[in-house]
DNA sequence: GTCTATAATTCGATAGAC
DNA sequence: GTCTATCGAATTATAGAC
């Protein structure tokens, strides 16, 4: 377990830095000072600096893809579900913004052929997404529209919230975002 | 003015390869590619790769700021403001998506101290919008609420419209997607 | 696992001829 | 303005000793 423990350290700080930096501009002697320790000694945790972005990457769309798949099988109502979709989003982002930030920019770094399964799961997350909204308007909870375009504002508002500093603000709390989070995407800003 | 079409035929690849790759993946090398010249000819244009970056952010982020002085020094109630600052960012949008990419996600690769320029501005033009916010709250317009979170909410849905793929959409106009966005931010997706 | 040393590429930018 | 040629710096990754 202590080379587990080695490595855990090693992602930390790698997902810390890959987040602030950018996959292209992160070099493998910045993070190797960060841990302390010789650039060669990167390569005992992975073996190349792709193969590390491909790590984070797929970790995160793993918990994406479970956390879906969950609220889709689940027998909640489309608002049920959507709200469902909320909280996973305002979850995730408090454990780890750095790691949200990643899933959201970094994957066009990836390989060719990596790239196109995790823009397949992207796509396959965002119908399931596309589906419940869809469903909303045929049971009226929704009101009427082009489906395309309300799942495109309501991922943009939960998608970017990594970039709102979550964590320095020590009086927010995740179910009080959750709850305004929820209410913005209901009913809008309007009194 | 011929020196002026050249520049403006080199700007407007600029624009599109660093939206494409972002600025650190982007290369001198493959920009001259693209224009069909030597590499060394990109600098009969621009002083540095540096020195690009800043002028495109700039022109940018002067734009949002002529756009967002003319709607605060308005008549306008903040209900109409609100959909001034959705009408200036969907028309933006539309007329070059790459560069609101550009401007979303580039800036942290200025120079430190320009870096420093470009947030003072952004967070100036954010407080305007907060300033909105806060007074649609004042006369009972806008639910009440923490403006800082309704103001990130608001500049989630609409700063990242660039990633929708907008000019893919052919039957979509910019009139229309004002309108639609208007009315999920100021009354959510909910019947 | 840790280090030193270095190979092999790639990059931004410049010099200088035409 | 265009090109050829090239410099100097930075990068990922590996070899091999301890």
């Amino acid at each position: 377990m202590y080379k587990n423990h080695k490595k855990e350290r090693f992602l930390k700080f790698a997902t810390a830095l890959l987040s602030e930096k950018g996959y292209k501009a992160m070099t493998m002697r910045e993070l190797a000072q960060r841990l302390d320790c010789d650039k060669s000694n990167i390569y005992n945790y992975i073996k190349s600096k792709q193969e590390l972005l491909d790590l984070l990457l797929f970790d995160i769309a793993d918990k994406f893809h479970r956390g879906i798949s969950d609220i889709e099988a689940s027998s909640y109502t489309p608002i049920d579900k959507l709200k469902a979709v909320i909280q996973l989003h305002v979850r995730m982002t408090f454990e780890n913004p750095d790691k949200l930030n990643i899933h959201v920019n970094e994957w066009r770094f990836l390989d060719e052929d990596r790239k196109k399964v995790f823009l397949n799961r992207r796509n396959s997350y965002e119908d399931k997404i596309a589906t419940i909204v869809h469903d909303g308007m045929d049971n009226n909870s929704f009101k009427t529209g082009e489906v395309q375009f309300i799942k495109n504002c309501i991922l943009s508002s939960i998608r970017w919230m990594y970039s709102w500093n979550i964590k320095e603000k020590k009086d927010l709390n995740p179910i009080e975002l959750e709850k305004n989070m929820t209410d913005f995407i209901l009913s809008g800003v309007m009194a």
